[in-house]
RNA sequence: GGAUGGGUGGCAGAGCGGUCGAUUGCAGCGGUCUUGAAAACCGCCGAUGCGCAGGCAUCCGUGGGUUCGAAUCCCACCCCAUCCGCCA
């Protein structure tokens, strides 16, 4: 949500922000509905205080026996009270009227962010790992024959259609395996403090975030009203949701391994062999909660434990800055890092890593105080993947696939898969 | 699902019709003392909105109601905790 103070002070900065994401302008109607909130919060306020002032009057009359007085004033309070709750529910509807405005308008992009209007205007940052030489024609991962084994897709849409996939054996083993190196990772070496969240939460918490209430759809609610959440971003963050933490207790930085749910409403078509885009898998996540000035180094931090997962299992990656075309609702700058996949030929995302800036925090209200002592100020969030556990068991596959079916794995994997070193063409690991 | 208790400032926790935006303790900030620190002592210290400002208004879970007057009484709802039932 944005500071309507910025908005009033530079309108046309802010209209121009929104143009650089194709963001209709919004400041004018924005304004017109301060300008009228603000005049009833005025009028409402005035009305009160002529109330508050003849109920003081009327009850020193009553203390003092004077009824005739009292009843006077009495009756001017009323009057007063009654203007005053017409005024105040006024002003209350335009105050929803604006939250509502501001809910649905997205972040400001960083200065430093390039302008586009899709993919194509994301700029490279850097890239590491040279893409493997195949001395055949390398597959996409379903094709593989030591993948095939243990992808069950017909028996995952049976038990709950399609965009859902069963892995059995191997598969399941590396996909457990990957998860926990990365977890491991971030906390052992990265210094994250690793959570176990719930998975099902209130309205509150995706509203926090940004999920809702522009995005519903593209997220699951239960029938009593929960909704589960398409990252644990939702969770991660919304644990300091009204707080006012202390400035020493910043950075907080926190990781979670959990599933993540998502409709993918408007993606029918898209990658729709293989298990590059399902309704469930599952996420290691990286959230920071940080003050305003730690923010900008903080992203930069987090990418690089994104991109160290990837440089530790041996998959080639770039990363790239997300032109303002590309960002997510939330998101002041963004950073996707991508793998390659030699199946697909292309780089594909494997996470994605933003700075939200003061946005989430004020539609949660999660502040922190200068440690000199003063008022609360807004903390700065930040949500990165570190990583898309399904994909990096894409990329594992499609990288390490050999000219016999089989699958070399990383090293790092070992200790975790008893000693294995690769998928054989069977589906047994070896 | 049933029953009970409860939601008050960063935290803990009083207050139960006016003198309460709120006692007190802790934390925080400033100071005295000290070589320095600790301790002790003194002072300050909630948030939000509106206003150029003096200041005004609002906030004791949320929304209604009673009353001249509500943190305090009544109603509804939300949330939390505990016990019972069921259950991984």
């Amino acid at each position: 949500m944005h500071d309507i103070r910025l908005i009033r002070e530079a309108p046309d900065a802010f209209d121009r922000a929104l143009a650089r994401r194709g963001h209709p302008p919004a400041a004018a109607e924005v304004l017109a509905i301060d300008a009228a909130r603000r005049a009833a919060i005025q009028a409402a306020e005035a009305q009160k205080a002529a109330q508050n002032a003849a109920a003081k009057a009327a009850g020193a009359a009553k203390a003092a026996g004077d009824a005739a007085t009292f009843e006077r004033l009495r009756a001017e309070m009323a009057a007063a009270k009654d203007e005053a709750a017409r005024l105040e529910a006024l002003a209350a509807a335009e105050d929803r009227r604006l939250t509502d405005l501001l809910l649905t308008l997205p972040n400001r992009p960083l200065d430093d962010v390039p302008d586009g209007t899709d993919e194509s205007g994301n700029v490279e940052l850097r890239r590491r790992g040279a893409p493997r030489d195949f001395p055949f024609q390398p597959r996409e991962h379903f094709d593989i024959p030591a993948a095939r084994a243990g992808l069950d897709f017909e028996t995952a849409a049976a038990l709950s259609g399609s965009r859902f996939v069963l892995l059995r054996g191997a598969l399941a083993r590396v996909h457990r395996a990957l998860a926990q190196f990365m977890l491991d990772l971030h906390v052992t070496e990265h210094g994250l403090t690793e959570v176990n969240s719930p998975v099902l939460v209130r309205d509150a918490a995706m509203t926090g975030t940004g999920q809702l209430p522009k995005f519903a759809e593209d997220s699951y609610r239960t029938e009593d009203g929960l909704w589960l959440i398409p990252t644990s971003e939702v969770t991660l963050t919304n644990t300091v949701a009204g707080a006012i933490l202390d400035e020493g207790a910043l950075p907080i930085r926190l990781t979670a391994h959990t599933l993540c749910f998502r409709s993918e409403a408007g993606s029918a078509g898209r990658d729709v062999k293989g298990m590059l885009r399902q309704h469930q898998f599952e996420k290691v996540e990286m959230v920071s909660i940080t003050t305003p000035g730690q923010s900008r180094d903080e992203h930069e931090r987090m990418t690089r434990c994104a991109e160290t997962v990837l440089e530790r299992l041996g998959l080639p990656w770039r990363t790239m800055v997300l032109c303002t075309g590309d960002m997510g609702f939330g998101a002041a700058r963004t950073h996707d890092i991508e793998v390659w996949l030699p199946g697909q030929g292309r780089y594909r995302e494997i996470s994605s890593v933003s700075v939200c800036g003061d946005f989430q925090a004020r539609r949660m209200n999660a502040r922190f105080r200068p440690g000199g002592g003063g008022r609360p100020e807004f903390v700065h969030t930040l949500n990165g993947s570190g990583l898309a556990v399904g994909r990096t068991l894409i990329a594992v596959l499609e990288n390490g696939q050999e000219a016999d079916g089989s699958v070399t794995l990383p090293e790092v994997l070992a200790p975790r898969l008893g000693g294995a070193r690769r998928i054989a063409p069977d589906g047994t690991l070896a």
